[in-house]
DNA sequence: ATTTAAAAACAGGCTGATTTGTTTTTATGA
DNA sequence: TCATAAAAACAAATCAGCCTGTTTTTAAAT
């Protein structure tokens, strides 16, 4: 079709930074870190050495607004999921596999884990994505209280459980970059489902 | 001191390899991999770039080496502190927190994540380092198997408590990267503890 | 409504610095 | 004397950031 929509600055902008985001994403999940340029965003976002510079005048830029639309889209993500097991929509079984589904599977943990191992040798980089884990964290708490119950008054509480949780899931990500053992994955779940009974429940009551 | 002992080759070659096996552990725990180079690393080392790659001809060799080390020095370590315990000499909770502090201070888990995801975006590296992890994952397994016993037959087995355990440290040590928060370590190493204490207990009666 | 000027977006190449690996030369140990 | 370890220089490739020029869109003037 030969009909050309003129579009607005803003939107040409707008697809712009859009392309140049989910090309750093999807790059830091395919190559990693170490072995993601600038040149090589730009040639899979299809757009030019000028116009990246132009948007995020540095990599560092280009990373921490990759990051910062990487940790919304997982809050929101996990809010939903949330959201449906209140509902009632998904039972907890179902919600404690996607959560560790999309961590293992999905394309936010990796590629905020390269992020986050950069940042360790990058005192910049980690000075301007402090504030981000904060908010995510933050937002994560909110996720948890709303979501789980205690079992008991002298029960574990949902914020410290589901963030336990979340960092059995953390360390198991991590391991299956060497190792992918779905049996030990296995197990590993069961056996946290098991100590976290002891201690949470949904706050409906599909358990 | 004027005096030079002549030394013999092998000896000359065990301690140029020790110092460069030591500086890339070094540099990688103070500026990442990403920031690591060959350059930088006979820098540190005090070698020759000739000398650095007539004992480790590439960088990847260079690092593979350094990774087998260090994994052996950790899973030596662990095994001290778990023989100190099953002696009596070190209690359970002091044994559980030099772990912790180990991962968190030591050198040992930072360089070893740093290694880990560069070598998931990295097929060759990840190849060369699959074979290490399972031997440490042996040597792990039966230090957990000989210091730690299930409190019940329905228990959760040692092997995959401890390893939750060591996932949940590994969650809280990425974590900690960006959010260095004591309270936040504290409250999870003790929920950690009271999880833990409803299946497994020291093969000892020291808890 | 049209034209023109200004601003913004974009393209492609260039530069200095850094990187890893190679080659040649020198020093040391056997 | 020979072999090995080490030093130093070199080559080629890659990097991020910057630069100049071009194209598209917007705003102002007529």
């Amino acid at each position: 079709m030969t009909v050309s929509t003129r579009r607005t600055q803003d939107q040409r902008s707008t697809e712009t930074r859009r392309l140049l985001l989910a090309a750093t994403v999807q790059m830091l999940m395919d190559v990693g870190y170490a072995n993601t340029s600038t040149a090589g965003i730009a040639k899979r976002a299809g757009v030019s050495r000028g116009a990246q510079t132009h948007h995020y005048p540095s990599k560092m830029a280009l990373i921490v607004a990759a990051t910062e639309e990487m940790f919304a889209n997982f809050a929101a993500g996990l809010e939903a999921l949330a959201a449906d097991m209140r509902s009632g929509a998904l039972d907890y079984d179902t919600f404690f596999e996607a959560v560790w589904d999309e961590v293992l599977k999905g394309d936010w943990f990796y590629s905020s884990l390269e992020i986050i191992v950069a940042a360790r040798g990058d005192t910049e980089l980690r000075e301007q994505l402090a504030p981000l884990i904060l908010d995510l964290h933050e937002r994560l708490e909110a996720i948890w209280s709303q979501t789980f119950v205690a079992v008991s008054p002298d029960a574990i509480t949902p914020r410290v459980a589901l963030n336990l949780a979340l960092n059995v899931f953390r360390g198991m990500a991590v391991q299956a970059v060497l190792r992918r053992d779905e049996g030990y994955f296995r197990e590993m779940l069961m056996a946290l489902k098991v100590m976290l009974a002891s201690h949470v429940k949904p706050a409906t009551g599909t358990a």
